[in-house]
DNA sequence: CATTCTCTCCTAAGACTTTAGTTTTCATTC
DNA sequence: GAATGAAAACTAAAGTCTTAGGAGAGAATG
């Protein structure tokens, strides 16, 4: 249920969700570094062993397609970090990332909306409950 | 400058940031696995290797400390899956955060303030600036 | 038919994890 | 002080996972 992904999986799976279904040859332009047609191949076989991609083999050059949501991948991976490094603490975690460089006030009012709304949404949950 | 460990470390690491600086024994004490002695120091031994763990031979039993705090572990681990799993996007983040079932009203209510704060201190800057 | 592109199969280096076997250290007992 | 035994440390190796890419077969194209 957990899926989880190592460094050059992600880079993989990164090209596959912002383009969608591709090609190796169409993968491997998508990637950074600069890999051999073999090595993206490979990658690509061992994501369809684990179950990450399917492979439509309909045209000679068959194309592959993430099967997971990089929204499931990022819930997974944020689960890990929150529970082993900021001992389940949510704040803990929003101080950290308010911390960063790159976000600025905007972002923080938008933020603070997710919570309100948030909120809101928990509040009538409890209503339901009475 | 970004430290990064492995499962087996954080497992390790976890146990020397709760309890601070132990021996062999103590660390192998405080894991949640049952591993062999040799497995533990082994460990410890390649965590030195990295730089991530002082060692005290003072007495017989060596005693193994921390080099880096909780915070900065979780601040790398954090940027890293803002990055590659929410395309750098705060807020998509936030929202994978509180959609978490652990995250209750006061916890919500707690990130509020935190931003708050936040958007208070980035306008105070914005001041100086002029 | 030679070239090019793709696939399947295979090898391999390096990192991670685990543990067995061996040596060292030190307190205790004779 | 020598012998004993327990605990700790070191060495070495095996198994697995990750990453990278070569060799060769088969289809498509000029």
């Amino acid at each position: 249920m957990d899926v989880r992904f190592t460094d050059r999986e992600l880079d993989i799976m990164q090209v596959l969700w912002e383009r969608g279904p591709s090609t190796v040859a169409q993968v491997r332009e998508g990637l950074d570094d600069a890999l051999a047609y073999n090595t993206v191949l490979t990658m690509l076989r061992i994501l369809e062993e684990k179950g990450h991609v399917t492979r439509d083999t309909e045209d000679r050059a068959h194309t592959y397609a993430p099967t997971v949501a990089r929204e499931q991948a990022g819930e997974g991976a944020l689960r890990r970090v929150a529970s082993t490094l900021f001992r389940g603490s949510a704040e803990a975690l929003l101080v950290k990332l308010v911390d960063q460089e790159e976000v600025g006030p905007g972002d923080l009012r938008r933020m603070r909306e997710i919570l309100d709304r948030r909120l809101e949404a928990l509040e009538g949950e409890e209503e339901d409950d009475r």
